[in-house]
RNA sequence: GGAGGUGUCGCCUAGUCCGGUCUAUGGCGCCCGCCUGCUAAGCGGGUUGAGGGUAAUCCCCUCUCGCGGGUUCAAAUCCCGCCACCUCCGCCA
């Protein structure tokens, strides 16, 4: 949610915003309306409540027909209060909602336009020349089965498609990994965390997933629960409702959960492999901190996240995510694309987010400064997304014989091994 | 899942039976000031949050006693629903 001082001050600047992400700007004006709507409302209840409770309070002490009198002007009083009040709260939700269809204002640098508008920030690393090499990289899926790694085959007959197994080797992988981004993290102050993946409606809509991202979000039947889809959303709710103390700020958590997303609408994408998948693990960082700050943190996380690739041995670029692309509660994204051998092009492995105040504001987390409280900011940023992490590893350190070099910061958490060996049938 | 209990402005707590004098009591902590050679003690004052009137630190008003409804002229207080926690039973990893 945007600062609802700033729509009322200095609306064309929210309009330019929207304009920069490539969306119409008539939620303005039914925000401002709404705005206009609901302090009227408010002035209205609050003058005959007012009166309600003087009258009320002459009442104990009067009598006889004075006191008739006083209990019919009430009573006629006690309806119109009701109804202003009900008045004032449909006003007050409608300058919610209103309030709430306004993503958030993208930062000056950000680029403008949509995904294919993004900036190259940095190449890092250079892709492997399969073809100086000598040999025909295999694709992941390929690698996976002779690994014995990853079963896909399986993982539909029981679960359907864009679903797998992890199995020896790759389940090492995963522990490997998420016990090697839980080092790093810690070892960087951040708490490490494990959340809920169910949560209620407050968490997913405070972290803006129940908007025009509803689609993929899976519903618990008869419950009015979700499934989380990064624990983004469980680690900003967790200090929901709460007053920081803000001399402990930046608080630096490192969460592993499962992740679930429906993939609605990238029907025929990806459909091969695990790229895309409807459940994945990952060690996700989240940071909430001052808004001053908010900027230099994000900064941080972009290094942590470049740190873990660069232990993996992985080539990546960084892109500055454009205005249209950033969803609806970022004001700047950095992305961390890996290159995928077989893909020959660079895919989104970590993705790094500025919120500012927009989730804080929904979740109502401030903290207190000497003016006053006032929302803080939240960032996130991945560690590490395991199957596209594991597509990367298999692809990038393949050898001719379908065998796989360990990287050797992950050596220490696979007992020592250096390389993955293709297995016999299973 | 069943039965019972609890939820008050940072923490503890009075008030709830029997509705109005609650503008919510007191203690602790914290902040400001006084006193004191310093410290401690003592004395006085302040100390939930949000919104509106306002551009505004002052001032006025409204809301806020877990959350949401209802009854009533009037609700911390009575009624209903929900949530969380505690105890016991059942079940379970």
């Amino acid at each position: 949610m945007i600062d609802p001082r700033l729509l009322r001050d200095d609306p064309d600047r929210v309009r330019a915003a929207l304009a920069k992400r490539g969306l119409p700007d008539d939620p303005v004006d039914v925000a401002l309306g709404a705005d206009e709507e609901r302090r009227s409302s408010i002035a209205d209840y609050e003058r005959l409540r007012a009166e309600q409770k003087q009258l009320g309070k002459q009442i104990p002490r009067a009598t006889g027909e004075e006191k008739a009198d006083l209990l019919a002007r009430t009573k006629v009083l006690a309806a119109d209060v009701k109804s202003a009040e009900a008045a004032q709260t449909a006003a007050e939700e409608d300058w919610r909602a209103a309030l709430m269809d306004i993503p958030n204002l993208a930062a000056e640098e950000a680029p403008a336009g949509g995904e294919e508008d993004f900036a190259l920030l940095e190449t890092v690393g250079a892709p492997r020349d399969f073809a100086a090499e000598g040999f025909e990289p295999r694709d992941h899926i390929e690698l996976g089965r002779m690994l014995g790694a990853i079963d896909i085959e399986r993982g539909a007959k029981v679960s359907g498609s864009r679903f797998y197994y992890l199995t020896g080797p790759g389940a090492d992988l995963e522990m490997a990994l998420t016990q090697l981004a839980m080092d790093q993290a810690r070892s960087h102050g951040f708490t490490t965390v494990i959340p809920p993946a169910l949560v209620r409606p407050r968490a997913m809509e405070g972290t803006g997933f129940l908007g025009q991202a509803a689609d993929d979000v899976y519903r618990i039947e008869g419950e009015d629960m979700y499934l989380v889809g990064t624990s983004e959303v469980p680690m900003a709710a967790y200090h929901s409702d709460e007053i920081l103390d803000t001399a402990r700020l930046p608080l630096r958590y490192a969460a592993f959960s499962p992740c679930f997303r429906k993939e609605a609408g990238s029907h025929g994408k990806d459909t091969r492999g695990i790229i895309r998948v409807h459940w994945f693990d990952k060690v996700e960082m989240f940071v909430y901190t001052t808004l001053e700050d908010s900027f230099a943190e994000h900064r941080r996380l972009l290094e942590w996240e470049k740190e873990f690739l660069d232990c993996l041995g992985l080539a990546y670029r960084v892109i500055d995510v454009a205005a249209g692309d950033l969803g609806l509660s970022a004001q700047r994204k950095f992305d961390c694309e890996a290159w995928i051998p077989t893909q020959e092009r660079y895919r989104e492995v970590t993705s790094t987010s500025n919120c500012t105040d927009f989730q804080a504001r929904r979740l109502d987390i401030r903290g207190r400064f000497e003016q006053g409280t006032a929302p803080v900011a939240t960032l996130n940023g991945t560690l590490c997304a395991m199957p596209r992490i594991i597509v990367a590893i298999l692809e990038t350190h393949q050898q001719a014989d379908g065998s796989v070099r360990i990287p050797e910061a992950l050596r220490p958490y696979l007992q020592g091994r250096e390389e993955l060996k293709p297995v016999a049938d299973g």
